[in-house]
DNA sequence: TGTTTATTGGACATGGATGTCCGCATTAAA
DNA sequence: TTTAATGCGGACATCCATGTCCAATAAACA
């Protein structure tokens, strides 16, 4: 449904959201979201541009988040990755339907919408708190520990 | 959002609705919903291994519907061609995560069950009849004289 | 200043969705 | 029975998403 690239953006922007200010190398990103290494940078890129993460390079460099993930929702990022278009014209390209669509494109939009008032239902910052302990699928308890230890090495 | 794939198999799947039991070639369907000849045949056998549609070789052979309008609905037409996976199982493998999804891939799955329930809200029927006079972003007069000219020739 | 660690950007590789082509099978008409 | 019209199926072509690799750049540290 969602493209892979848009599931690795989110599990990324998720990811970050949950180190807070702590930043993560490339490499560490990857790991935690099971995403092919060097794809992952691609996508880092991608978002980068988009100003909803920071790359910092050379020693102690990495990446953090750099939207605040309160206003920021899960269709925010996948419209970076994929954008999903409304359909505002006859794909057809009928000139007598220039102001209404087709019955059959109608719906369509509409299920379009629908995906998107989904998306937009929750921020980073909610999907997290949701999770009662459990975030992209991991224990909290172990993320934390990870956490800390990566934090003072 | 949906592949073009399955949106020519929509646009075939109205047609053919609309013609009730008037066959059609696959060029008259590919000509009817602008989508490549050969592709179209494609996508027809796609839907024929379905039982959506049926083929009729020879002179004066094409297709047409092999199933009831008012029972099929947008989304059994899509699922024929990219069937939109719900998410059962971490797609992260965590373990302690076998009966719970992780919260990010809960808000992607009510994201995928929203499209599922706007897609099956109308059957091809109710499509068509939602049209009020113009089906396929083609107005129905000039629709309806394509189909005499056709079914005469 | 030189070395190490990292991101950045571009070139290249791979795989799957999309699209084309052609010979074969089937049916109806001449 | 021959011919034309048509769908069927497989092989091939093309394009784009996905993924890999490498040189250049930047920052930190010794």
């Amino acid at each position: 449904m969602l493209s892979r690239t848009a599931e690795y953006a989110l599990r990324i922007m998720i990811y970050l959201t949950e180190r807070k200010d702590i930043s993560a190398t490339a490499e560490q990103i990857a790991d935690a979201t099971l995403a092919p290494a060097g794809y992952t940078v691609k996508v880092l890129q991608q978002l980068g541009r988009a100003k909803l993460t920071r790359g910092q390079r050379g020693r102690n460099g990495g990446f953090v988040l750099a939207c605040d993930p309160t206003k920021v929702h899960l269709l925010d990022v996948v419209e970076v990755i994929d954008p999903l278009e409304r359909i505002t014209e006859c794909p057809l390209g009928r000139s007598e339907h220039q102001h209404a669509l087709c019955p059959l494109h109608k719906q369509i939009d509409e299920a379009i919408a629908s995906l998107e008032t989904s998306l937009s239902r929750m921020t980073l910052q909610e999907v997290l708190e949701s999770g009662e302990g459990s975030t992209l699928c991991q224990d909290h308890a172990q993320t934390s520990a990870t956490l800390s230890v990566k934090a003072t090495d």
